[in-house]
DNA sequence: CTAGAAGTTGAAGTTAACTTTAAGTCAAGG
DNA sequence: CCTTGACTTAAAGTTAACTTCAACTTCTAG
């Protein structure tokens, strides 16, 4: 198959497989005259990695999930190896997420007439809320 | 005050807040032999600012809930304007990322001997999973 | 008066995960 | 033979929200 068919097949552009393959993801495929030439399996391999995009693994975490083990590690214990920080992560985020969506809540039955006065109301509660400076879901990534 | 002084009663970076003054967050302030010279309301704005980023809201949203307005526009109901649209994003990736969650505790009874194995099984449950490419809460920011 | 702290500006750097572009190579169909 | 389409590379562009840097200027303490 040629990088085209992949990209076709596996419904990804081509650039994000030459991206895959420059950051290690995907190892180099033969050439044939310069032109990468797929096998069957480099399929599945894109399937495991938009899994794993899906499931909120950045691209070096994939990395680790694919060839960060020794050659022989089972799938099942790489997953639960990976799994397990990322569903904290993920707990975390949750929490987060809910917090914020509590306090704009709250906001909602804010009867201030100007935002000065918000700011006056939101100082007096700020440590009963504070968030800290940690992982902030992002509302709007690409 | 200087700006040196309002970084440290807010406790943010100087840069920041030029970088706000050139966005448009904040209104350019008096200037002394050029350098900026703020008024207490600062203080106030930059609490809005903080709290409107801490519960989601992006740089322009919020510039759209200081400046978007008509000038008499109470601040209730600037808040129950922006808020609406907000809170209904979070529910969305909230559900997200109860989705990723779930997704990846279900991963975690993974038997698979080999990672193409999973590729298999995951391809069947594909459509059930479907999350689609909408906003995905990254997991680390900065 | 002078060192050093703090301010000023515009421009470039940061991060992630790609995409886009430029400039060139190769293969197939008419 | 020639055009067209797919491929190749390296490098630069994208987005958000800032930070950092370079090159000055200005204020303050001694």
């Amino acid at each position: 198959m040629t990088i085209g068919e992949v990209a076709a097949k596996a419904t990804i552009a081509t650039s994000a497989i030459r991206y895959y393959e420059r950051s290690g993801l995907l190892k180099q495929p033969l050439r044939k005259n310069g032109r990468r030439v797929y096998s069957e399996g480099v399929l599945h391999q894109l399937v495991i990695i938009e899994f794993a995009k899906e499931t909120g693994f950045t691209l070096s975490e994939i990395k680790l999930l694919l060839h960060g083990f020794p050659e022989n590690t089972p799938a099942s214990a790489r997953w639960k190896k990976m799994a397990r920080e990322k569903i904290h992560e993920l707990d975390v985020a949750l929490a987060k997420t809910k917090a914020m969506r509590d306090m704009l809540e709250a906001m909602t039955s804010c009867r201030c007439r100007k935002l000065e006065q918000c700011a006056q109301g939101l100082e007096r509660n700020r440590r009963r809320w504070h968030l800290s400076a940690s992982p902030k879901p992002r509302t709007k990534p690409r």
